[in-house]
This record gives structure tokens, C-alpha cells and sequence, in this order.
DNA sequence: CAGCAGCGAGAACGATCGTTCTCGCATCTG
DNA sequence: CAGATGCGAGAACGATCGTTCTCGCTGCTG
């Protein structure tokens, strides 16, 4: 296998950058040391910064959805498998990087003006539910209930990150495991 | 009464700026602009712009405080007192200004930066966990009961200004009763 | 070897940032 | 009336932003 390309090698940099600092705070300087290219070779890969920003949330769009599905398919069971979201949230929350969900964090900072970062952050968010959806169809209970785990998920996140604690998986998954066995016994 | 201090006009407004387009979106000129006073009234009253954002900070704090505490002391009963916490948020989801929580903009945007920022969401959050906490002891179910209903109200708000829909206060207020009876029927 | 295309280093550009300074007018004090 | 004080308007400052341009080296092709 051939060594990552040098968009890769930018959009990870970049990822990293803006995920632990914020966007607006990384500049493109900063952004062209870190990632040791030249600013020509930047801009020669991306036409604008706005670029880069959207390769950005769409590479850890898929990382999500991929490290979701995996964590999912290790575990058999429609419930088994909702509830290993909240066992991938809570590794995450221990990773020494985390800070929060990259999507609302740009949603937070970008949001208000640029439409197209709203218009990512919206279908990333949307995409997940349609998962949870999936899955919660499959167990035969009503699609509400799919809409409040993916609640019990994003409040998770954003409070693992302002706390600075992990425990926010944990309490969102036994809160999960409540709502999913109501679910099943009104079916 | 005498009518809103200088101070006070320069916050208002640039409480409404800064949420509406994000705070490093808005710039010193323009906050003099949208408050109609001079650039050298507004560093005679704020030493620096980081000073009005934590001012900003602060009253968004107690407006928050005093209008959920206000929602909860109209209605009877413990149960009801922190269901009254969703329809608050069901009336600001409404709001055309709503644009999720202000505190969680501003962590994503500056708390990567910013340590005061940091702070001062992570007190405002802890504040509210606190609040939750007393009604649910007063309920007599145990405390993981109000993290959980706080990850209920965090997603719903993120949730709510990504989608740009107020469906989350009603989904988050549904998974509320289904959590409090469920701690209450186990006690 | 001559000529050319590609690219890295970094200067340069115009815009805008937060912050400070200058100037001139208005209002008060004696 | 003379002088001082306070403040608004906005120019000025240095820094930094995103972006483009220049220059000079490197390695290819004829």
C-alpha cells in the first residue's frame, strides 16, 4: 500500500489542528508547518481554506460512521447493538484528545455564518439517526424511540467534553437500556 | 427604574451578535456600531473583548437560571417540576433566534483557547446538574437520575439547533417520564 | 549543455483584527 | 470669559488573517 498522499497528510493535519483548537484559530501558516508542506503545494490541493474544512468534517464524518459500525458489529442483537454506541462513546471520552464532537463544535463557531458547514453538520447528524432508526426498527419499537437515544448520545458528548469526564457514556447507556426495554414492553 | 446602563447595552447587544454569528465572527467595530456608543466607551467599560465575553457569559448564566427556575415554580410536584425543564426549552427552541446552547458555541469555539472560557461553561453546566440534582433527591430516586436528564437536555438542544426544529424538547421531555418512573417504580 | 516545468521558501498584498491615540467639540467651574 | 474635563468620531498601530506572487533551485527532456 502507497504512503498517504499529501491531501491525506493535510487533512489529517488539519483535522487535528482545528479539532484541539478551534478553526478560526488555526491558521493557515500553522497549518502549512505542522503538516510540512509548502503554502503553494496548500493551495495547489485545496482552492480555500473553506475546502479544507469541509474535507475535514467529511473525513471524520466517515470515521464516525465507520468506528460506530464496526463497535456495532462486534456485538449480536439489535439491542446489544444500540447499546455498544454509548461502549464507543465511552472509549472515546477517555482518549487524551477528546474534545467534544468535531460537528458541533464547528456547528458552535461556523454555524452562523457559512450554510455549507451547517448543511455537513446537519446530514452527519441526520445520517447517524437514520442509523439508530435502522436498528430500532429491527427490534420493533417505534421510531421516537431512536430519536431519544440519539439524544441521550449527543448530550454525552457535549457533556464528557465541558465536564471533562467520561462518565456521560456510562449514565447515557443505563439511561438507554431503560427507555429500550419500555419501548419493548409497550410493544 | 432608570433606564439600562451603558454597560448594560453593550452586552445585550453583543450577547445577541455573538450568538447569532459566533464570537470571533464579530468584531470590536462592529459591536460599537450595533450599540450605537463609542470605540472608547467600550474599553472605558470592558479592558478587553475577552472581558465582555465573560460578562456575556455571566448573564446568559442567570438568565437561564432564572428562567427554568421561574418555569419549574409554576407547576406542583417534583415530578412535574423537572418536566417544566423541557417545555422551557420547547418555548426557546421556537424562538427564531434560537441557535442552540450559547455556552456550548462558546466552548467549541474558545475552549480549546480559552481556560476562563472553559471555566465558565463547565460552572454553568455543573449548575444546572446541581438544580437537578436537589428535585430529584427531593423525588427520592437516586442522583444518576439528574445527569441523566441533564444528557436529555444537552442533546436536545444541540440537537434542536442542528436540525433547526423543536421536535427534541417534546422527544427529550417523553424520555424524561419514562426515566423519572422508571427510578421511581425501583425505589 | 540549453531550456523548461514544478515546486519550496517566503515575501508581499489587501483586509481586518483588537487596541490605542489624536483631535475637536461640548459642557462645566471659577 | 478662561481654562479644564469628558467624550464622540475616527485615524492610526501593530499583528495576523487568507491568499497570491516572486524568486531560485532541482530535475527532467531534447
Amino acid at each position: 500500500m502507497t504512503s498517504e498522499s499529501v491531501a491525506e497528510t493535510i487533512i489529517n493535519t488539519a483535522d487535528r489542528l482545528y479539532y484541539e483548537r478551534g478553526i478560526t484559530a488555526v491558521g493557515m501558516a500553522e497549518l502549512r508547518d505542522a503538516a510540512g508542506v509548502s503554502l503553494r503545494r496548500l493551495y495547489s490541493e485545496f482552492p480555500a481554506k473553506d475546502a479544507i474544512v469541509r474535507a475535514v468534517l467529511e473525513k471524520r464524518h466517515r470515521q464516525w460512521s465507520d468506528g460506530v459500525e464496526a463497535r456495532m458489529a462486534e456485538v449480536g442483537g439489535s439491542r446489544e447493538r444500540l447499546l455498544a454506541v454509548y461502549d464507543y462513546l465511552a472509549d472515546w471520552f477517555c482518549e487524551d484528545s477528546f474534545r467534544g464532537c468535531g460537528f458541533i463544535n464547528a456547528f458552535g463557531e461556523l454555524g452562523g455564518e457559512d450554510a455549507e458547514v451547517r448543511r455537513i453538520v446537519r446530514e452527519h447528524k441526520e445520517s447517524f439517526q437514520r442509523r439508530l432508526a435502522e436498528i430500532v426498527d429491527d427490534l420493533g419499537a417505534p421510531t421516537l424511540l431512536a430519536a431519544q437515544l440519539a439524544l441521550l448520545a449527543e448530550g454525552a458528548q457535549t457533556t464528557a467534553a465541558i465536564a471533562g469526564s467520561g462518565e456521560a457514556a456510562g449514565q447515557a447507556r443505563a439511561a438507554a437500556e431503560v427507555l429500550i426495554d419500555h419501548a419493548l414492553s409497550a410493544a
